[in-house]
Order: C-alpha cells, then sequence, then structure tokens
DNA sequence: GTCTATAAATAGATAGAC
DNA sequence: GTCTATCTATTTATAGAC
C-alpha cells in the first residue's frame, strides 16, 4: 500500500480508537514508524487528512444507503437503512463523537459534510414516503420533514450521547445497536396495524444484537 | 461585583458567544482589563472555570425543573418543561455546543455531569408518567425508559444538530424555538384524542415563536 | 520519498514585584 | 489582589540533507 493511503488507513485507525483531538500528525507518523516530515509531505495538514477520510465516507455512504425501489420489500427497506447506519457509526466513530468541532474549524469540510448531509436527508425522506406508500406507517405529510430531521439528529449524535451519558465511554456494536432500536422507537407509534408483527420482529432481532447475541446473518460487512 | 465573579460571568458570556474552544484564559482576562495572573490567582486553570459555571448551571436545572405535581394542569406540565428546555439551552448554549470534548477531558465535571444528567432523566421519565396518569398521552409502560432517553437525546444534542445542518451557525431563540417543536413532534403520535386539540395549540404557541413572532408572554425569565 | 533537526505559533500557567 | 514578564509544553509545520 502506498504511503498516503497507509497514512489515511491508520489516521483513521488512530482517530476512532483514541479520539480525533487526542491524535496529533506526530502521533500518526510514529505509529506508522515514519517521519513527521514524511507525513507533511503527503499531506499539507492534520485537516486534509481529515478531508481525505470525510470523502471516503462521503462515498461509504452514498454506496451504502441504496436508492430505496418502490418494488423492494418494504420491511427490507427498513433493515437497508439501519444496518447502512449501523456500518457507518461503527467505522467512522470518531466522526460522530466530535462532529460540530471538526466542522467549526473547517469551512471547506463544512461545505463538504453539508453537501452529505442535504443528500442523506432526501434518503431518510425517501425512506419515510416509500414505508406510507407501502402502508408500513401512516404519518402526517406535514410531519414528514420534521420527522426525518429527527431521524437524522438520533442517528448522528448518538454515539455523543452515549459518551456523555455513560462511565464507559468505549464503543461497542452493542451500544451502536441500541441506538438504532431507538430509531425503531421512533417509527413504531406511526406503525400501521397490519405491519406491526413484521416490525416487532426486526425490533426483536436488533434487540438480540444489542445483548450481544450472535445474529443468524453475522456481523455486517464494510 | 467580585473579581472571581466577573470572571465568571465574562467566561459565560464570551463560551456562548465564540465557542469554549476559541476562548482562551487570556482572552477571558483581557476582555475584562485584568492580567493573566490576576485571573491565576482567582483560578487554577480554565477546567476549574468551567466546572464553577457548570454548578451554576446544574443549579439553573435544579430550579427551573420544578417537580412535577400531579395536582397541575397536565398541559402547564408540558409547557413548563418546555420553557425550562428553552432556558437551559440559550443561557449556556457552549456546553451543548461543545459536550463530548469538554467532557471527555475532564473527568471530574463528568462525574457532575453524569449526576445532573441523572437527574434529569428522573424528571423527564416523571414528565412522562404524569401526562400518562393524566390521560394526555398513551404509551406502553416498557418503551417509557427508552422515550425519555430519546426526548433527553435530542434537547442535549439540537444546538450541536443545528450548527452542523445549517451554514448559519448563530445562535437564535428562534433556533431554538424549532427544537422545543421537535420534542412537541416526538410527543404527537402518542397524545390521546381528548387532549389533541390542546396540544396543538401549545404547537402553535411554539410555532409563533419559532418564526419569531412575538408572544402575548415575552422571553422567558432565566 | 524519506529522514533529521528545528522553527514557529499557541495556549496554559507561574514567579516575583507592587 | 493585581500587575508584568516570562517559562513550559504542545502541536503544527518547514528546511535541507540523503
Amino acid at each position: 500500500m502506498k504511503t498516503k493511503d497507509r497514512i489515511v488507513q491508520a489516521s483513521i485507525e488512530l482517530f476512532n480508537a483514541k479520539g480525533e483531538r487526542n491524535v496529533t500528525t506526530n502521533h500518526i507518523a510514529s505509529h506508522l514508524s515514519i517521519s513527521p516530515g514524511n507525513l507533511y509531505y503527503h499531506f499539507r495538514n492534520k485537516e486534509e487528512i481529515i478531508r481525505n477520510i470525510f470523502t471516503k465516507y462521503a462515498d461509504h455512504m452514498q454506496v451504502s444507503f441504496e436508492p430505496v425501489k418502490p418494488s423492494q420489500d418494504p420491511v427490507k427497506i427498513l433493515t437497508n437503512y439501519l444496518d447502512a447506519v449501523f456500518s457507518a457509526l461503527y467505522h467512522f466513530n470518531f466522526l460522530y463523537d466530535n462532529l460540530p468541532v471538526i466542522m467549526a474549524r473547517d469551512p471547506e469540510l463544512k461545505s463538504q459534510y453539508l453537501d452529505i448531509h442535504n443528500k442523506m436527508m432526501d434518503k431518510i425522506h425517501q425512506l419515510v414516503v416509500s414505508l406510507e406508500v407501502a402502508n408500513v406507517i401512516k404519518m402526517d405529510a406535514d410531519d414528514i420533514e420534521d420527522f426525518a430531521n429527527i431521524i437524522k439528529q438520533q442517528v448522528t449524535f448518538w454515539i455523543s450521547y452515549c459518551k456523555t451519558s455513560r462511565e464507559d465511554t468505549q464503543i461497542t456494536t452493542e451500544m451502536i445497536y441500541h441506538g438504532l432500536l431507538k430509531v425503531l422507537l421512533l417509527f413504531k407509534p406511526y406503525v400501521t396495524q397490519e405491519y406491526r408483527e413484521p416490525v416487532r420482529e426486526i425490533t426483536a432481532h436488533y434487540t438480540a444484537l444489542a445483548n450481544g447475541e450472535s445474529s443468524e446473518q453475522g456481523q455486517p460487512d464494510v
């Protein structure tokens, strides 16, 4: 692997493990057993590394949040979304831990973020509309926009919420699955009589994962 | 006012206006036209200033979140809560902008925060139960705990969500009122037929405030 | 491309005079 | 209690040799 790619890869790992604010460019260099000068040959500064990681993140999001096909099984639409959320939170958790700070200090990154944010908002909106069309949920049309924002906020700051409201700040897959269950609870009161049972089954599935019981399908891929 | 109190007061104002991470002890001192040495005579370090502010914040929370009296008008219970949330978000917005970072670097403060967090969770729990008892909402008993956590997360990270998802990061009263409306939307699907109209009226009230229309009761007190 | 050595920039904090 | 002057530590970033 090229040095440039190794720097990006190591940065993701170190940021996720120790928190972005606790990892300096020197830490990254020494972790890779290269010199700081070498690192600065490949990247002008730390923010350029983060912007590079963010591009990877944005690509990941675009791919994993597949466009909703109306023909799909409506229940599958929902689990696809939740699995994509899980994957993003897990693999890029350092971003979610520190989002306001990271964005406030780098206007260029903030602008990248706003772009992705808007695209994701559209996807969530589509998801909600699809569930409505498939008669899985029933919701006032006026509330869909606000509801989509609530979902987005709940997902985006779940990591932050866990880190602040618990003693133990280690990120685990179980912790993330608990967050997905909160998202399911947001949908719950809108679920139609017809789909109450399928949604209950999805909830049971993620509850098992949240309690550390292994799933028949194992850990999701990247 | 004593110098020590002036330092705390100025710090709150500067932190709220510019963000905690952009305000150094030297900034605080020069804002008050005192020397850094003088500031350090009164506080051992910046974290001690923040802990001092946090104590003020904790007191504010304890007072403004009055214990729920079952005898009260159930609608009043809800507006009391929302007004208390507004006041906290407005007067201590710097804390909400930066919570995970501030708590992660100071274990003593984190422990103070966990204490207040748990107390607030209890209050929210009581609020939900009171609304159930008064027949304002109907909710599965199993969901109350998770629902209370969702409310808490939504409130705590509303400022962060706004700052990351908008171009303009200025905090306004209107922005905060929009957050309260999201909390009302969380309650909405659980509201009983009987209380649909009163809740609609509360929503209209906060919608007016969120749109910058002045309310008959004016800005809430500290 | 990579290294060593070091400069530059902050921010946090202290010593000692008044 | 307050000031001036300064020190230390940290982190980012660059120059120049190999």
